[in-house]
RNA sequence: GGAGGCGUCGCCUAGUCCGGUCUAUGGCGCCGCACUGCUAAUGCGGUUUGGGGUUUACGCCCCAUCGAGGGUUCAAAUCCCUCCGCCUCCGCCA
């Protein structure tokens, strides 16, 4: 540490000066005039090095668990299926797309959505925005029943706070900015969560440490032209409740597994046919170290799309944003970790096909009766 | 949007005008010890945080740290600049 010797040098020639006599202290000084330039050398030499072990840090990728399947995005790897897809030929009827159903409802306009905002924009009007409330109430109330701490999170963000949980790399260009205050609108509710404890060294008692997350997301969605046009399944701005945990980093894997329990355990409670995949590795970006995606089954589009999403940041966003945990005095970047729990559009395009009836009303899942006054039915409006 | 005030080691606080003796004052709280049936009170000692080094260990040593970052200077809590945050007043406005 030469920066830290020659300081220390200053120092105690600091000290001599104001004692010295007027001879001594001509040179004193001259010497102390070498010592400053030495020591700002040393430090720049310092900082330097410092910087360069910073860059290369940030350029540092996670690395990939490996169980993770090798390949781009048709290659995950199905783990489970849930739920028993319905055969609607059997049922006598034609289901009907999310869009025609939630018009049908007064719960869905897109065609205003659009007027007032363009393309990707919509309304939940009447029991679609009681249908919102209602998940967001379920959802809050199976992650408060499991530990987690609910949370309000702001939706602008400044810089360090979206390069921190690593969404201003690839992802950058699905952002958006807010130019003339340098103000970054969130995509998820994981950027103000993870950032809430930056700069912060947590005791190895106090983790795991669970927050749920409830906040609007904003996307860009750039480069998805004519994918997902139709309807809400793919949007610009919409709300979602999302658990974040830090916990030390050898948990992390434990809990990835958790969330994804209680991912499950959300899409069942809503009685939804879905799988879990272990999305691919060129799927994965750059933070997460493996990533389970639940996906829903969509009947008019006879596949399963992705509802909730679980990654293992392991330390990436850690490192970034400087949070450690201490156990024996000694301190270490934590892990964190996120999963959707519900992103409320999606999921509500989901408990439209699925849980609709041949009249074109659609049958509430219990778990969500509490929340919408007991009822059981939505039932189509009269136009 | 305009004007002003403020930010000190858990909390409160001295220091900033006028740079060096600041190795940052004092109180509260907390920890340890002593003393007194217990409690309380009293006395003595300790108590910023982070990084690094060293030690079998208790510990010891070095650097940084007075909101953050730059600058001036031989030397910055103190002077200058930029930024962040909090408070007060005015204007405007859900």
């Amino acid at each position: 540490m030469r920066f830290d010797e020659l300081r220390n040098e200053q120092k105690s020639l600091g000290k001599l000066i104001p004692k010295a006599t007027p001879e001594e202290r001509a040179q004193l000084l001259a010497k102390a005039e070498q010592l400053k330039a030495d020591v700002k050398a040393a430090e720049a030499e310092q900082n330097e090095a410092d910087e360069a072990a910073k860059q290369l840090l940030l350029k540092l990728g996670n690395i990939v668990h490996e169980d993770v399947p090798v390949g781009g995005e048709e290659d995950f790897t199905v783990l489970e299926t849930h739920g028993t897809i319905r055969d609607f030929g059997a049922e006598g009827f034609e289901p009907k797309d999310h869009l025609e159903l939630g018009e049908a409802l007064g719960a869905i306009d897109v065609e205003r959505g659009a007027k007032v905002s363009g393309s990707r924009f919509y309304y939940l009007t009447g029991v679609g925005a009681l249908l919102e409330l209602a998940l967001v109430n379920a959802a809050i109330a199976q992650a408060t029943e499991a530990g987690f701490i609910p949370m309000l999170t702001p939706a602008l963000v400044r810089p360090r706070a979206m390069e921190g949980t690593g969404f201003l790399g690839q992802a950058a260009e699905n952002v958006y900015h807010l130019e003339k205050d340098d103000y970054y609108l969130v995509g998820t509710s994981e950027v103000p969560l993870a950032a809430y404890h930056m700069d912060e060294i947590i005791d190895v008692d106090k983790l795991p440490l669970r927050y749920a997350g409830f906040s609007p997301c904003f996307r860009r969605e750039a480069g998805t032209y004519g994918k997902d046009t139709r309807g809400i399944f793919r949007v610009h701005q919409f709300d979602k409740v999302e658990m974040f945990s830090y916990v030390a980093p050898e948990d992390a894997e434990a809990e990835h597994k958790r969330l994804l329990e209680w991912e499950k355990q959300w899409l069942t409670s809503l009685e939804l046919p879905f799988q879990v995949i272990d999305v691919a590795t060129g799927d994965l970006g750059a933070s997460a170290s493996r990533k389970f995606d639940c996906e829903a089954w969509i009947p008019t589009q006879g596949k399963y799309r992705e509802l909730t999403s679980a990654s293992n940041c392991d330390g990436f966003q850690a490192r970034r944003l400087q949070i450690r945990y201490r156990e024996d005095k000694k301190t270490a970047p934590l892990s964190t970790l996120n999963g959707t729990l519900c992103a409320v559009p999606r999921t509500i395009v989901a408990i439209l096909e699925n849980h609709q009836q041949a009249d074109g009303s659609v049958r509430v899942p219990p778990v969500l009766r509490p929340y919408l006054g007991g009822r059981e039915v939505l039932e189509p409006i009269a136009k």
